[in-house]
RNA sequence: GCCUCUGUAGCUCAGUUGGUAGAGCAGAGGACUGAAAAUCCUCGUGUCGUUGGUUCGAUUCCGACCGGAGGCA
């Protein structure tokens, strides 16, 4: 049986990081991110990092773990997160993972393993080449005779996926397919029990994540954002296509209309609470707390605890 | 007051030489296995401002009226 950790999901805005650290101060918890861009450094502002005030003294891990100019990767998140579940493990605490990356969430839970990949090789970058000049068409029919299955499955216009399963065969002799297939018969790593937050009325929603964008902009997102462009970091990196990032530096090296920026932040952060729901739902297994147009915390937290208590934590 | 332009999907607009209409954005649903706050897929019926007239038939032509913009006074 793998061992039990305590996961919260739920889309941006919805108390996530508060909800975490309740928990912690009640079960002998610590906090392992899932957020992949609170990994980064300097990024604080924008990824709505927890403060030293919202940790409470509860100790957090997979925070600012790499620069803003690094690439950073699902792979890379189930290696150090595992590490730092276990650590809390040994100890003889719980860990509780809190985060809106399901990628991240449902890689580190399930023991997922990912198929080789060399950073140096240009095989990537060919691809990529080819993919841009000859379109996904030609490559989906290349990727037809070694993995079908896989070929059937993408969309031509599904680049980089399409690049990653010809790259998977191409570097391990593998197919993705098969690959996939190995790494879902791998024994779970943890044994979750899922708290996922929601909204009843997704105009509730909106409006916290309004909101949320206000306080951030007077918290200083944009000289936050200008710090990152005047210390070099470029504007392609994956840390950079944050939401909130991408705009307010769009922003700043174009028109300088920051409050247009701001409204565009607002926009994007829904269309991406979107999708996480649309993620998240998927999850069954999960129990579901809704919040109402006035958030109620106590009632939130006595609901989580009782439910816990109910599992057997 | 007069003249001109304008009123079509939540928004910005296209269009129908008269046979009840379509794009972008927004929105909804879905996918997702080393970029995931990324990336990708699917979904478009709305009194065509109102009201008369012409017509077999009007959102399309004509009149009036009601909004909006501009011009002349």
């Amino acid at each position: 049986m793998p061992p039990k950790i305590i996961v919260i999901t739920g889309p941006t805005a919805s108390g996530k990081t508060w909800l975490a650290v309740e928990l912690a101060k009640r079960y002998n918890g610590e906090v392992v991110s899932a957020d992949s861009m609170q990994i980064y450094r300097r990024m604080d502002i924008g990824t709505a990092k927890p403060t030293p005030e919202e940790m409470q003294g509860v100790p957090h891990h997979m925070i600012d773990v790499a620069g803003p100019e690094e690439d950073f990767s699902v792979a890379r998140y189930v290696d150090m997160a595992a590490a730092a579940a276990d650590g809390i493990l040994t100890r003889g605490k719980l860990p509780i993972l809190a985060g809106g990356t399901g990628l991240y969430i449902d890689s580190l839970l399930s023991g997922r393993t990912f198929a080789a990949f060399d950073e140096n090789s240009p095989l990537r970058a060919e691809l990529e080449g080819r993919y841009a000049r000859e379109g996904g068409a030609v490559l989906l029919r290349e990727l037809a005779q070694a993995d079908p299955e896989a070929a059937a499955r993408l969309h031509p216009n599904d680049g980089k996926r399409i690049v990653r399963a010809l790259e998977v065969f191409l570097t391990t002799g593998k197919t993705i397919t098969q690959h996939n297939k190995d790494t879902k018969a791998a024994p779970p790593r943890y044994s979750a029990v899922t708290l996922s937050l929601d909204f009843q009325r997704r105009e509730d929603m909106w409006d916290r994540i309004d909101r949320r964008v206000d306080r951030m902009m007077e918290a200083g997102l944009a000289e936050e954002v200008r710090g990152l462009l005047d210390s070099g970091v470029p504007q392609r990196c994956t840390a950079m296509q944050a939401i909130g990032y991408k705009e307010m530096a769009a922003a700043l090296l174009g028109d300088g209309d920051i409050r247009a920026a701001a409204e565009e932040i607002k926009l994007r952060s829904r269309q991406y609470a979107k999708r996480q729901r649309t993620w998240f739902r998927r999850n069954r297994e999960a129990k579901t707390l809704l919040w109402g147009t006035e958030p109620n915390f106590a009632e939130v937290l006595q609901r989580s605890t009782a439910y816990l208590e109910e599992i057997g934590i």
